[in-house]
DNA sequence: TGTACATCAGTGAACGCGCGTTCACTGATGTAC
DNA sequence: TGTACATCAGTGAACGCGCGTTCACTGATGTAC
């Protein structure tokens, strides 16, 4: 039901009307897509007027980045949720890449935003950059531990650029419904996931990280 | 020199508009990006009124599949031009691969409005569609090339969607310019790409096709 | 406990903008005779 | 070779639209005394 739908009962103040704008943004992302995603749209979402978002938000721009932190955090936590389906950690690194591409399915509009305002900004997105807490790091660390004493440092940085370049690039080829016939004949979404990391060096735990 | 300025001097009938408008088109994605990249602007661009684009396309969405065509055959030049760089067949697929994340790079707003353009139509791109002359067909036939006769068809489809998958990734990614610094410290722009692309399975020619 | 008042978080109307598209038109071209 | 006329490829003004943002305002809340 859209926000909208209850304003009647809704007293003059909101609450927290900060949240509601940005669920409101969500909603819209995964009911009409990211080209939908307008600051009227949302306020009209949230049942607000088109002016209200400004008590919260110095611009367009502010609130999708609320709504690009909320997805990153998301995605962090499918990505850290991986470690209790790894059997052991040589397959860590295939059930994160996993984790990321479901993500990315399950919420392809939200996805695209995360990257696409940070662009806006000419700023590395949010899980990409060197927080220690971020999911890039999450993956680089998971590579170091992987990784023998013997292998570089640059080595690790590149597998992991590497391994985050295939999984986004899976995730936006993933979206085309032109490969659901091969997905069907493979046994299902997952196991086309699992075929195409398979042929991606950095997925195989067999392999050594160094080239 | 903007179109416009030498309007004065073109007769009533332009001659060959339509070549202009996507030529517009690609001038205003090169310095504007692609959020610049209206019906009107390049009208305006090609020295043109508004309405002159409707007697060449039906609407704004057929000039951008003209736009995007012209991208994909420049794509796919400079992916068979790889051929003539490839020491021999196993390098070939890193060539090729440097090839495509390199034409991205020179062109990075064009490169984004080939796949937009069909994500909105609900298709695969140009280039990955499964017509013999297809950039994505290029590549599937050197991975048959390269594979033996013992590698089934499923996985050389797999593989090729996995090294198509790699080198969009990277292809998005190369272009923040936070990766700068370790740009310069491999060597250079191409030096990274093939640092990347080195830990990726089927860009290794070391390593069977075979996972 | 009651009251004055500052502050906060909304409203709704308005602004200017650029967009895609349509329309009646007109200038130029090419073809039939 | 000249002329009438259909067709083609432009013009420029207008349409309605949704957008981001601003503004003067007002209702609700909380705090000082």
């Amino acid at each position: 039901m859209s926000e909208a739908a209850i304003a009647e009962t809704r007293p003059y103040h909101h609450g927290d009307l900060r949240r509601a704008l940005v669920d409101a943004a969500r909603r819209i992302l995964e009911n009409e897509g990211p080209s939908a995603l307008s600051l009227r749209a949302v306020a009209r979402e949230a049942g607000v007027s088109p002016a209200a978002p400004y008590h919260h938000f110095k611009d367009k721009g502010e609130l999708l980045d609320a709504v690009a932190h909320v997805g990153w955090d998301m995605l962090g936590d499918c990505m850290t949720g991986a470690k209790a389906r790894a059997a052991d950690l040589a397959a860590l690194m295939t059930e994160i890449g996993v984790s990321y591409v479901q993500f990315s399915q399950q919420h392809p509009a939200l996805y695209r935003v995360m990257y696409d305002c940070s662009r806006d900004k000419d700023e590395l997105p949010e899980g990409m950059q060197d927080n220690e807490d971020s999911a890039y790091c999450l993956v680089r660390e998971t590579f170091r531990r992987v990784a023998g004493p013997e292998v570089q440092e640059v080595d690790i940085e590149l597998a992991t650029i590497a391994a985050w370049c295939a999984a986004h690039g899976l995730a936006e080829m993933s979206t085309f419904k032109q490969f659901e016939g091969l997905k069907e004949g493979l046994g299902g979404e997952e196991a086309f996931l699992r075929g195409v990391l398979g042929h991606l060096g950095m997925f195989q735990p067999s392999r050594p990280l160094k080239t």
